[in-house]
DNA sequence: GCCCAGGTGGGTA
DNA sequence: TACCCACATGGG
């Protein structure tokens, strides 16, 4: 398994290269972002960033004190605008209320403490919560997305139909616990999956897993 | 018009 | 645990 995963990563880093990943750097902004993105497209989540930005929403303070549906106003093009504007309300009074509104004294929590504390926010999940630990914060928490499950599957190493935990683990348990790594790797998941390896329609030609992935062998 | 996109929470059996 | 549903935009 140790194995799988580091040829993957290899090919995966040889056909893309580095991906620069979060796409923005400001911690903040990544968390509002993590939080944005789930189940859209990240093109909608940009929209909404830029819409809080111009209306001097993307900090702590300002975005708690701004009204509800102002940030729901903001926050359309994301879809699920209601939730997802309550989901941010719920962070907010969170960091405000367990650590003064000071970002630096969340992110600096050790890496189980951060993960526990953030997975007691209301809208924010395991996936979530990993992608703040690893891009908000830099501490090796690997991420699982959609694109992870249908490539693993794809390629034969899982079922597809594992827990979330599982596949962390799998990861966690296998390949050095490191920021830079972890970072690059699930950003390479998600380059490969946008652009090889969709949930239809797959292109198996020339695929850079091609030698490792069972699916396209049987799709020759 | 149809499908899908970087999930989560709440409810039921 | 496993499976259901609500949430409800925009681009291909």
């Amino acid at each position: 398994m140790l194995s799988d995963l580091l040829l993957i990563y290899k090919r995966l880093f040889s056909a893309y290269g580095e991906q620069h990943w979060w796409p923005g750097t400001d911690p903040f902004e990544i968390i509002i972002g993590a939080i944005l993105t789930q189940q859209v497209a990240w093109k909608n989540v940009e929209k909404a960033l830029a819409a809080l930005k111009v209306a001097d929403l993307l900090s702590p303070e300002t975005l708690l004190h701004a009204p509800l549906d102002e940030v729901v106003a903001l926050i359309r093009p994301t879809m699920y605008y209601n939730a997802k504007a309550k989901k941010l309300r719920s962070f907010l009074l969170f960091l405000q209320e367990r650590h003064h509104g000071a970002l630096s004294d969340l992110l600096s929590l050790s890496l189980s403490s951060l993960r526990e504390e953030l997975l007691s926010v209301h809208g924010i999940g395991e996936e979530t919560a990993d992608s703040i630990i690893l891009y908000a914060a830099g501490k090796p928490s690997f991420v699982i997305d959609a694109y992870t499950r249908r490539i693993l599957q794809r390629v034969g190493l899982i079922g597809g139909a594992e827990p979330y935990a599982a596949l962390r683990d799998l990861f966690m348990e296998n390949i050095p616990r490191d920021a830079k790594l972890y970072n690059e790797y699930h950003a390479l998941f998600v380059r490969h999956g946008k652009e090889r390896c969709r949930s239809r329609g797959p292109l198996c030609s020339d695929c850079p897993l091609g030698d490792v992935c069972a699916y396209a062998a049987t799709a020759k």
